[in-house]
DNA sequence: AATGAATGAGGATTCATTCAT
DNA sequence: GATGAATGAATCCTCATTCAT
């Protein structure tokens, strides 16, 4: 329901694969919200009312919680990926794209804890996956000098780190924290941000 | 109304008040065992059941969730503060002992995550009373020269910079990684061990 | 509490008896606070608690939650019975006294609805008992020509019509209301109030 | 909740829609029943179980205890508005009405005591304004000249004090004393019944 | 495909009652 | 006799998940 302001809509009797599709994104950007808001142990009620869909809609296009998490969580990966596959990139570059996501999601923060995650929220392998991308997309950009380039685990640990360190109510104090980190880990990152000026824009729904 | 069903029949023993430290002892001991398990939002259930008790007792013992895990969490840094209070204490002791804790509880590194905890547990203001604690048993030791002695906010951030590494289904491998995180970090620390060989024993409660 | 309590006691480290009957009448007083205050339906620990003793006490002097209960409103209704005992009573008297107590405890009230009350807590026969004891009392000075002495009935539903009344947060207010019906009732009542001057004080304990 | 969706009858029925007016109206009855019989205090648990529905389905059509009585109560004060609002309606008829109902609940009954509900069930201002509700009905009718009508809280007393009397295992004694209680304030009501013929029948549950 | 109602298990919390000391 | 701890049943409430329409 929830009337779309899309002007092409108009008709609710329109054919179900275009529908479908904007009530897969609009339960993913809800559920980012949500996360966001409560953390994944929120109800999946909530990011079905917040997209306007019933929970049908939710069941129809995930299977379970770990999906809808991962669904979220997948976005992130891509644009630290898309930030990885610029021709300009560094690792520098990448890493303050990933630090952005970290100040951004509480969820993002906790598929990069891997495991601790994994407890109680059950996110299980999807979490190894979405993390293995990310050190992809990281080591690729890896200079051998490089600080964190010296033992195996050293760039994920970090990474794990800064996500450690990254907490406050605000996401301005979140990043402030995260620059303190990678300074305490003699890491140079670049601008936190996300890759694109595709803000991802959070409607204030419901 | 009570319809009571006339328990005639033998009832589990009422082993009297002598009994009651040793339950909330119990108490404390099976929290701390679920906590390292689930996670700070184990069901109260779970660790009624593990301790060998009723429900009720619990609440006799903990008015709130909050208590229990501040009764668990206190013994952490009751430990930690015992270490810096050793005549022979140094920063890096210190240290090794914190870690040591950090590998063992995944409840106590939440704590020190400050806020990550209170979101979901509803530590609140617990978190922050037990985290000023471990500060300033830290910072007691703090040389002036010190590495994490330059900006206010760097010790603490590290602390939680390697709360954030030590991840993984076992003690050694977080313990590994919390190594690990120590030296990217440049920081020298003692030998990750608890204070002292007190087994963790009953508090002469009562 | 065949043994006459002489107010006199010079001993307190007389144990036994004296103090089980020093139980008795705090726990009775402390039912009374707190049916007052919660109604019938209130905790029997609250009342132990308020009592300043273990919930065992409760139960050595009174088998269940109804024999408390009557034990608090036997004291009120004695004092109707004194009030209808003494040398110059009349029945607007005694009804002056009743209505103070219906006043002043909700409980009171509940027991002169005889049933209201004892669906849900419990007061079986006792209620019918106390009942029938406050209709004696009323009826030995029941003028053949006064206005509730037609049918059998009219007494005490005239009783019970003015407890329905006796509502609102404060004694005045429900004094004020019990006045007024019983003007409606065109029935003629003494002064309101106690049958002694033995104020029955309510320390604000707790 | 409650979106008041235009129940525009064009779509062919969604049934579950169907099925949800069917246990609502079924959870009220069950509630009315239950009310009768145990208070409004009784457990949602019983009826939920009456209504033969699982107990989550009161939650989602009640938020709270307050909203099941309220809405039973209301049937009962609404047949008692449609009374005053019948063409040929004075003063005895509507107290007869009301009366029916005083004799039919005791939920009912309490909420005409305006706190004596209050107490322990939550129901705070709903008694408030439901008991707003039959004090304009009822003072519609009331003639100048009424008994009822000198004093400003006489109407609402006389009618607390009616419910005071209605006490009994069957509702044939409770009428009996009602009738009664009207004849001991000398006021003249109209024949004991429910507005219409309107039977509140049993809903043909399953 | 969507809807949103229903189910029912799970967890929190409260108390009446018993009983060892 | 008193104490107060323990038990465990009962109730409240929340969601994950299924399913008829």
């Amino acid at each position: 329901m929830t009337r779309q302001s899309t002007p092409d809509e108009r008709r609710p009797a329109n054919d179900g694969r275009r529908v479908a599709a904007r009530n897969r994104a609009a339960l993913v950007g809800a559920a980012r919200e949500i996360y966001a808001e409560y953390g994944l142990d929120a109800p999946l009620s909530a990011i079905a009312r917040r997209a306007g869909v019933g929970q049908g809609v939710l069941y129809r296009h995930f299977p379970d919680r770990a999906a809808v998490a991962t669904a979220v969580l997948d976005e992130n990966v891509r644009q630290i990926e898309q930030a990885a596959a610029a021709p300009d990139a560094d690792i520098a570059g990448v890493l303050g794209v990933l630090t952005w996501h970290q100040t951004q999601s509480a969820a993002f923060i906790s598929v990069l804890h891997i495991d601790g995650a994994a407890g109680r929220s059950g996110i299980p392998e999807y979490a190894a996956a979405l993390s293995g991308r990310v050190e992809r997309a990281l080591r690729a950009h890896l200079p051998d000098g490089h600080r964190l380039a010296t033992e195996k685990d050293d760039l994920m640990i970090a990474v794990a780190m800064v996500s450690g360190a990254v907490t406050g109510p605000t996401r301005e104090q979140r990043e402030r924290r995260a620059v303190a980190a990678w300074r305490l880990l003699d890491v140079e990152v670049g601008p936190v941000r996300p890759f694109d000026d595709e803000q991802r824009g959070q409607p204030p729904l419901d």
